[in-house]
DNA sequence: TTCAAACTAAACATCT
DNA sequence: CAGATGTTTAGTTTGA
């Protein structure tokens, strides 16, 4: 594994922690998860810096102990590379959303395995810090909520808002335009919970078209027939990001769907990475899609298969000597994130 | 406890 | 006229 930081395994200085625009609800929900299975996530490196600390999160444990190190477990770019959680049915998995092939199909500048092994070793690393022998009262704690009768896959409501799915709905559409029975068809069709759902969601679905400042309204085309076209205003797409990073990750006591049975289609996204890889300049708001893909395409259930009291260290190593151009330390998390979601950006591409 | 965002329901108008 | 679409208002829920 090669160019690994001189800390690795070990701990950066402590307080060299970065403001970065990452987005901290996210980051905390996630932290919660780890904590609520009776792990600890404790800080989230990008080259080497400390971005985000999470001893002040709840259920984060002390530190007292975390200066043990512990062999790698590298995972960057391809969450396959890591052995298979050995609670499958833990209804806290995301499985759903994270297919490795998130980005098949779509004409991207992705990496090859090859190269992914490469960002494996090179760039992008998870490693993890056994700490003393986990307390069993956490291992044995009970979810959270108790789950009385588990819901069926198909009775199970997406975790997303409804303009989170119009946004979704609309981005995948070719024309980045729909009306907005096509927006219920594409809603139907990847997330068939709507499809015996109490017919108030169409209600929803339009009256966040009327209300969201982030939904256009276009003149129809001709032959579309009744209603207008919707589009996403350009504007406020930054902000329909957030409101991604900003998406629960569903509790316990939700039940995961078979992959590929009753499951949102694995194109779903890509959509979004798309964009991303068309940007000529990463920005904010390609930090918060590269953070929002890296979440959906692993999803909590990553960190499921870290052993238990992993200490969570996601670190880039092979171009910290780099001089970016640009907004620095946030292009270079971007392209961190970018990297751990298997995105290339064309941007990337030319400083990689 | 407060606040904002999201959700839900409903009424109504317009259009095909 | 029926049904789909679009707008608006109001109340509720949820999480920070």
């Amino acid at each position: 594994m090669a160019p690994m930081r001189s800390e690795r395994g070990g701990s950066p200085a402590r307080g060299a922690r970065a403001s970065l625009p990452l987005p901290r609800r996210l980051i905390r929900q996630i932290a919660r998860h780890v904590a609520s299975s009776g792990r600890s996530l404790r800080r989230l490196e990008v080259s080497g810096r400390v971005i985000d600390n999470f001893d002040d999160l709840d259920g984060a444990s002390d530190e007292s102990d975390m200066e043990t190190p512990q062999p790698a477990l590298a995972c960057g770019g391809n969450a396959g590379t890591l052995p298979p959680a050995d609670n499958d049915d833990d209804l806290t998995s995301l499985s759903w959303l994270q297919d490795r092939n998130l980005l098949r199909g779509i004409n991207l500048t992705t990496k090859s395995d090859m190269e992914d092994s490469k960002i494996l070793r090179n760039e992008v690393i998870i490693k993890t810090e056994s700490k003393t022998p986990p307390p069993l009262a956490r291992v044995a704690s009970p979810p959270r909520t108790p789950c009385k009768s588990p819901p069926s896959p198909t009775h199970t409501k997406p975790p997303y808002s409804f303009s989170c799915l119009i946004f979704m709905a609309i981005e995948a559409a070719p024309a980045r335009a729909l009306p907005v029975k096509e927006i219920y068809a594409w809603i139907i069709r990847h997330f068939p919970y709507f499809k015996h759902a109490p017919q108030g969601w169409k209600n929803s679905v339009r009256h966040n078209l009327s209300l969201n400042k982030c939904f256009h309204k276009v003149a129809a085309a001709p032959g579309v027939g009744k209603g207008s076209l919707w589009t996403v205003d350009p504007q406020h797409r930054s902000t329909l990001l957030q409101a991604f990073g900003r998406q629960p990750i569903p509790p316990p006591e939700v039940e995961t769907p078979e992959p590929g049975k009753n499951a949102p289609d694995p194109q779903l996204f890509p959509y979004l990475a798309r964009r991303l890889a068309d940007t000529s300049e990463p920005g904010a708001d390609e930090y918060l899609a590269a953070a929002t893909v890296l979440a959906m395409k692993y999803g909590p259930a990553v960190l499921d298969q870290l052993p238990p009291e992993a200490h969570l260290v996601i670190s880039r190593c092979a171009r910290d000597e780099h001089s970016y151009s640009g907004s620095g330390e946030e292009r270079r998390t971007a392209e961190a994130l970018l990297n751990l979601a298997g995105v290339t950006s064309h941007t990337h591409t030319a400083l990689s």
